[in-house]
DNA sequence: TCCCAGGCTCTCT
DNA sequence: AGAGAGCATGGG
């Protein structure tokens, strides 16, 4: 069980298990989150910047983050309240799902700002990690709001503003019409956000690909990672050849409950170790 | 130079 | 409903 403090305006979670910070805050779910010669890691999220670590004896510290913020944002943020160990259990009752978790260690979902997610999966169409962190970057310093030191994500009322012109900026290609199509659809009310995570999985799922340039698997990837359907199972490339190579073509029983969280396990897994070749 | 990147749209069968 | 070209940009 975890036991968390607040002292000196820092939170301390103590006795928090399976909870890795570059696996969780470096495997491709979120791409705002960078790491320092001493492993602090820093970020914005929900309009906030935060600092964080995690000290040799395993605590994690919040730097600067009051009680408030914590309970209000980080704690669920990190997904702290799910029992990562239960799920990893069910999981390895297969062998190769038991390797993948192994390998995986620490990675947590992270329930993410729906608009972001939403953003950030479109621009990481077609596209590789290392640019989709720039155009995310440049998203952010010119159209998102400045708070010292930082910029939080944009609005969707911001970009539904703007135009395909004043995108040029972000040199993020043929997906700015698609984030002009996203904002534009979540400003006036044709895809509802908020309501995603009360809906089925499939209902969700075409709400979502009602905007231009969302997809089965960049909608997959909103609802996992900000809508809390951790069903949803994002086939990218590399899960397809991963499903084909180690389970001949179908995710097994007993992880069909989990299907997102075994997915991200068997992503990280396969696109790490290359064991699927080139 | 060519190829590819956590895909999607559009077009043509 | 399934296959294939084209898409913007930048790094290897």
């Amino acid at each position: 069980m975890i036991n968390v403090k607040f002292k000196d305006n820092n939170t301390y979670i103590y006795g928090l298990s399976d909870f890795d910070l570059p696996h969780t805050l470096d495997c491709g779910q979120a791409f705002r989150w960078s790491c320092d010669d001493n492993g602090r890691w820093s970020g914005v999220a929900f309009g906030k910047y935060l600092e964080l670590e995690k000290t040799a004896d395993g605590t994690i510290i919040l730097y600067n983050t009051s009680k408030e913020d914590f309970e209000n944002i980080w704690c669920d943020y990190f997904d702290l309240s799910r029992d990562y160990g239960e799920i990893i259990k069910i999981l390895s009752e297969n062998e190769t799902l038991k390797k993948a978790c192994e390998y995986s260690f620490g990675i947590r979902i992270l329930n993410q700002e729906p608009f972001e997610t939403l953003c950030s999966f479109i621009i990481s169409q077609n596209n590789n990690i290392k640019r989709i962190k720039g155009i995310i970057e440049r998203l952010c310093e010119n159209f998102g709001e400045y708070k010292s030191g930082y910029y939080s994500f944009p609005t969707a009322e911001r970009l539904a503003s703007l135009t395909l012109e004043d995108l040029s900026v972000l040199r993020s290609g043929f997906r700015a019409k698609y984030l002009l199509d996203a904002a534009k659809k979540v400003v006036n009310g044709e895809v509802n956000l908020q309501n995603l995570e009360n809906l089925p999985l499939d209902d969700a799922r075409t709400e979502l690909m009602k905007i231009v340039g969302v997809g089965p698997k960049v909608a997959d990837c909103c609802l996992l990672f900000s809508h809390r359907h951790t069903k949803a199972f994002p086939k990218d490339v590399w899960i397809k050849r991963a499903i084909e190579v180690l389970f001949g073509g179908e995710l097994p029983e007993n992880a069909q409950n989990y299907a997102g969280i075994a997915q991200q396990y068997i992503f990280f897994y396969a696109r790490d170790t290359k064991l699927l070749g080139e």
